[in-house]
DNA sequence: CTATTAACGGAAGAATCTTCCATGGCCGAT
DNA sequence: ATCGGCCATGGAAGATTCTTCCGTTAATAG
């Protein structure tokens, strides 16, 4: 690990990942220095690159995207025009949370969030299958979220 | 979608969701209401449940997390008392951040962050085949993240 | 032992938050 | 059409917080 983290900074990593939303007071209380020097480190942590951003977490099934799929894709052909087509339709798809190029029986895994079932059923008829050089899918619905998109920890 | 949210509702949500630390002046600004008004909003998105909390993004290669691996997990049985043992022991991993129920050739789908693959191998050895009831897994390394958590479209 | 450097915490003006209150719009009932 | 009830809104203001400056302290090298 980047040993130019000190006790303090990876307390205030840990504090904000896991409440973005501390106030700088109650950061420095809680990692123990003065609201000047947590200040002080939050910002250097961010202009290095430690921290690179801060997002509020939406509700999915609030705001109807409720339904989580795993997609496993083939593509037809393994040169790199080929991937770089797919990765670059592919990340402009709204509803991929993720995609990864990955070693193994599939060249790509997506993971998706859509409404339903007929929801998903629309777009990989019409946008899935329909991305540059895919010989074939596999789909993995997911019945139960266990744990999804859970904290780093470090 | 939840109806009960209007044009100014979703103008928060995505803004927040975009920019966690925005100020509830730059807030209101954006949204195009007073800040008194922008306050009763963001604070009854979260009462509501719509926003769940503010997670600060620590960026994994800093952290020495820089290696991502998913994984297919296979049980022996297809009991409710092995399903649930094997949550269980799994949502207490603290390199799993995802953990699905999936239909399909496997029963769960891991998302694993580590930092590299010596360090996978001793993961996958030690713990992953000795979660409860684990018949076989399969192992697909991720050789490059084109899409990784990206925000929520809605 | 001294000089240099870097990081620290106190302090204070500027900015922001949070709440109260009066105003205005909308809808149903008369 | 008019009235009354009901919310949601924005202005205002005290309390809190942010952000920066500055003097001090600790650590290191010469």
């Amino acid at each position: 690990m980047a040993d130019e983290l000190d006790r303090t900074d990876l307390k205030i990593l840990r504090l904000l990942q896991a409440n973005g939303r501390l106030s700088n007071a109650d950061l420095a209380a809680a990692a123990a220095v003065s609201p000047a020097t947590c200040h002080r480190r939050t910002q250097r942590l961010f202009e290095e690159g430690y921290l690179t951003g801060v997002r509020a977490l939406v509700a999915p099934h609030k705001v109807d995207r409720g339904t989580l799929v795993m997609v496993g894709v083939v593509l037809d052909r393994s040169t790199p025009e080929s991937f770089g087509a797919f990765e670059a339709a592919a990340a402009k798809l709204k509803f991929v949370l993720d995609c990864h190029l990955v070693a193994g029986d599939f060249d790509y895994f997506l993971k998706i969030r859509v409404g339903d079932m007929a929801d998903f059923n629309r777009i990989h008829g019409q946008q899935l299958i329909a991305l540059p050089g895919v010989r074939q899918t596999r789909t993995f619905f997911v019945m139960k979220e266990v744990v999804d998109n859970a904290p780093l920890e470090f």
